[in-house]
RNA sequence: CGGAGACAGUGGGUGAUCGCCGCUGGGAAUCUCCCAGGGGAGGAAAGUCCGGGCUCCACAGGGCAGGGUGGUCCAUAACGUGGACCGGGGGCGACCCCAGGGAAAGUGCCACAGAAAACAGACCGCCCCUGAAGGGGUAAGGGUGAAAAGGUGAGGUAAGAGCUCACCAGCUGCGGGGGUGACUCCGCAGGCUUGGCAAACCCCACCCGGAGCAAGGCCAAAUAGGGGAACGUUCGAGGGCGGCCCGUCCGAUGUUCCCGGGUAGGCUGCUUGAGGUGGCGGGCAACCGUCAUCCUAGAUGAAUGAUCACCACCUGCAUGACGCAGGGAACAGAACCCGGCUUACGGCUGUCUCCGCCCU
RNA sequence: UGGGGUGUCGUCAAGCGGUAAGACACGGGUCUUUGGAACCCGCAUUCGCAGGUUCGAAUCCUGCCACCCCAG
């Protein structure tokens, strides 16, 4: 894949980091499950998409658990940028499965899952 | 060769592509981007079980309450940690384990069994008196129990008993030798001997103020409210001065400005430290001194990653050799910083020691 | 990050140094044509785990493990 056709990176801009981001849209967004992920998202009114990613102390206890799934949903949204369109915040809800699945089973998941949902885009 | 004991080290590497977070330099340019360089998890970062530094609060000194520690001497900033030694226990041994002060200060507990479980006492028994019932003496033997009031031998006696004696064990006191000390060795005297449990209450000695970096410090929107100044408006409510009007002051209200507290948010604390490595010196050692040298993560909805290839390195098969297949790790992720303890952990390497068997 | 609490049979639980109550459930039996109810009997050798103290530990001490709750 050529990084210079598509922009791949993800700075801290492009994150949600505050409690009020964080709330807006899990009580304003829609859900879209997938085995140990639960994306919801919900439109933002900017220029671009942002990602935020929630998990559970009580879901993935170990610390290490969490910084590697925490990182993989990171891969997931960095690689795949163009799927996700423009103006919307997504947050990635983790679950205790997450870890069970390889990294490229969840790529096709999601493209797939997108593809589905062409609607919300428009 | 096999088994065992005590320790120490290591905790993957190279390359490619796409990313993340600080730092330094430069450029856009205004609080965000771009380029280059360099840095970016652990031996336990963990559990949060102890101890300190640091910060704020409290505090004359001392005591009480509460909590902790518990052989001795060292080490240390300090410790419940470490070292050496003493005492006790386990192992053929290398070696390992021990909260290891006080039970003749006091209180309490010791189930069941047993006569009796702690100022002793007497079931069977033994002995004496006696016609028997019963009375008295005794603690050697039996039996119970986790534990039964020194052990062996001799004398002694109606039968017996430290009742007497010798030796042994233990206790107390004194003297002497060794050791800083815990303690140990030797001698003498005493009374003959006084159970266990203080991780039961307790006594003794020593130690401990409380909270925690979300500590603490600084900057500081919006909104509401507080203080002050200036100007202005009108029904000027109401009130003070005044006999009353006028006037003047306070004042509800409006605009502007200033001040202080302070929320969101941001900055700081924030990484150079009881620091690492090496040499020399002191000490049995823990550790200490000194010289040289090195700088080694600072995130904050929280960086240190993903994908691919190859290789160290393991496992299995095959073994004359080449090789083939699979895996490519385990435990685990910094959150103010150190010293310990404890727990988790795949594989590999090294040093010293003990026991057994065989060969020379 | 800091603080607090609980682990005893399948479930709810008492016991807090001396052979581990009880209830429900479960298994067997009596009764009944059968089922239910009732009655009788049975049911914890690891009291979360590992050491230690004690003659003796679910209970006391130490170290772990798991779960739950609270503050921000």
């Amino acid at each position: 894949m050529d990084g210079r056709e598509h922009d791949e990176r993800l700075p801290k801009t492009l994150r949600l980091a505050k409690r009020r981001e964080f709330d807006r849209v899990f009580k304003a967004g829609r859900r879209l499950k997938l085995p140990g992920l639960t994306i919801i998202y919900a439109s933002n009114g900017k220029a671009v998409s942002r990602l935020g990613i929630s998990v559970s102390k009580r879901r993935l206890p170990k610390a290490v658990q969490r910084n590697r799934a925490k990182r993989i949903s990171r891969e997931l949204f960095r690689r795949n940028k163009a799927l996700f369109g423009e103006g919307y915040d997504f947050i990635f809800l983790l679950g205790k499965k997450f870890l069970d699945h390889p990294y490229t089973q969840y790529c096709e998941w999601i493209r797939k899952a997108l593809d589905k949902r062409k609607g919300w885009m428009s």
